[in-house]
DNA sequence: CGGGAAGTTGAAAAAAATCAACAAATGTGG
DNA sequence: CCACATTTGTTGATTTTTTTCAACTTCCCG
């Protein structure tokens, strides 16, 4: 859960807010509009504040009430990433392509501040370019955290295995280089630690993909054989009853 | 694993980056030192590119290598929170206080390029106050993300419980209300969604806590009853063997 | 009220952790 | 350069936490 940082809310009624008069964003002192509504916003039990793929125009605070935010995969997973309570800020990822990535919904009666991210600057000119690619980078990270506590949270041992060689390969590719060939520069008990498994059980993970034909094995360096088996992997969901034609994968996939 | 964006090096070898020449924080153009060592940095495996706690007055891109990224908490745990490879950034959480949160290490020989904080804008003036505060806030929410992975990965499902309730409770006090009362918003299954466990489980925590005297619940409701208690239960470590008076505490700690 | 969702509780199952032993690799010093 | 020691990785057996399945209760909302 985010913690309060000392900026605060940017409405004609910073007077009346419980953070204080001492906002940051304190917009009072210029030609905006007098009415508090295009300045805050309240939401009822249910309502979204934004969904997923909206255009992100404007950044959030919370007031009062509680806002969750999640993000929802291809699979149609859905994860909770935080829960917002008053003093936090709610779309600070989107900042990355002027999409949100999440989704924010109130939990119970809300209000929030509202940010127009015009006001970041007077004008566009204002943020060095350098800077503006900063917080896309920032924003870009955030999302890809999302991404991942997805991920650990809902995926099988096997499957975490699956979409890290998977990333590792994609980034190799990234970089131009084969993505067939991964070296893994990182011990086992780091790789374990990075995916909350346990050492054994990265290890037997790796044994048991080499075992399927779907990897090559030797120590740190290892060579995809059968991606499109790996990718499957990736996807097959704890609920996924196998009907498999043979049962050689009891290990690596959760079965029935 | 981070992404790679749009932004590239910032070297007078730019030229010779993998990345190309588009290099959006590329300095070429500036009166600035003509020698790459100040641009760049080679490291060892093993060796560190920041620790936690040092002062962070510049930010990285991987050039080639790999770099870990991992924060420690104050039982000492360590928690591995990504593997930067070439293209990806690493300090920009940084940008929150100053000081690096985390730890990034050479998992073997790596060569990233620095980007000096202060190349960011030309002259402090160029950020908007606003804009600042919109940096940090992002960055302490990075911050507070990776605490959030290493308490996912490495704490049982009552250490979650506890540590979500607990963070409620803060909450509510940083915004001055009673941080005994909480009111839970959330449903239960978004609250066992968020903490990675199942359904029943967060009930069977709030039940068992609630058995032990630490808590009242009432649907979305809990009065913290011994806040001692609950803070003890979140720092019981795994490997934590219980000499325990009463052993009444079996659900909630995992003993020998 | 009544019906459906949300929450609780118990019993059984399963994924992954832990324990334990071994093998392979790395690195050190003779 | 080889033996030895230490670390790292693998494999199997067992245990444990947590999940899953199932039944039941309570709470809302229409």
């Amino acid at each position: 859960m985010p913690n309060v940082v000392d900026l605060d809310v940017v409405s004609n009624r910073c007077r009346s807010c419980r953070f204080g008069n001492n906002c940051a964003l304190n917009i009072d002192s210029e030609n905006s509009p007098t009415d508090s509504s295009s300045r805050m916003r309240l939401l009822h039990r249910g309502e979204k504040l934004f969904g997923e793929g909206s255009t992100a125009d404007a950044l959030y605070r919370v007031r009062s009430g509680v806002i969750k935010i999640s993000v929802t995969d291809a699979e149609g997973r859905e994860q909770v990433t935080g829960f917002c309570g008053p003093g936090d800020f709610v779309g600070l990822d989107a900042v990355y392509d002027e999409q949100y990535t999440n989704e924010a919904t109130a939990l119970d009666t809300t209000c929030v501040c509202i940010l127009p991210k015009h006001i970041l600057s007077a004008n566009d000119g204002d943020i060095p370019h350098r800077l503006r690619q900063l917080i896309k980078a920032l924003s870009q990270h955030v999302h890809d955290h999302d991404r991942l506590q997805l991920s650990l949270a809902q995926d099988t041992a096997a499957q975490r295995m699956a979409n890290f060689l998977l990333n590792l390969s994609a980034q190799r590719e990234a970089a131009g280089l084969d993505g067939d060939d991964l070296a893994l520069p990182m011990s086992r008990a780091e790789i374990a630690n990075y995916l909350a498994l346990a050492v054994e059980t990265v290890s037997r993970m790796l044994t048991a993909m080499q075992r399927e034909g779907i990897l090559e094995v030797a120590r740190s360096y290892v060579r995809l054989l059968d991606r499109e088996a790996l990718i499957s992997l990736a996807h097959t969901q704890k609920s996924d009853v196998n009907d498999a034609e043979d049962d050689s994968m009891q290990m690596l996939s959760r079965s029935a």
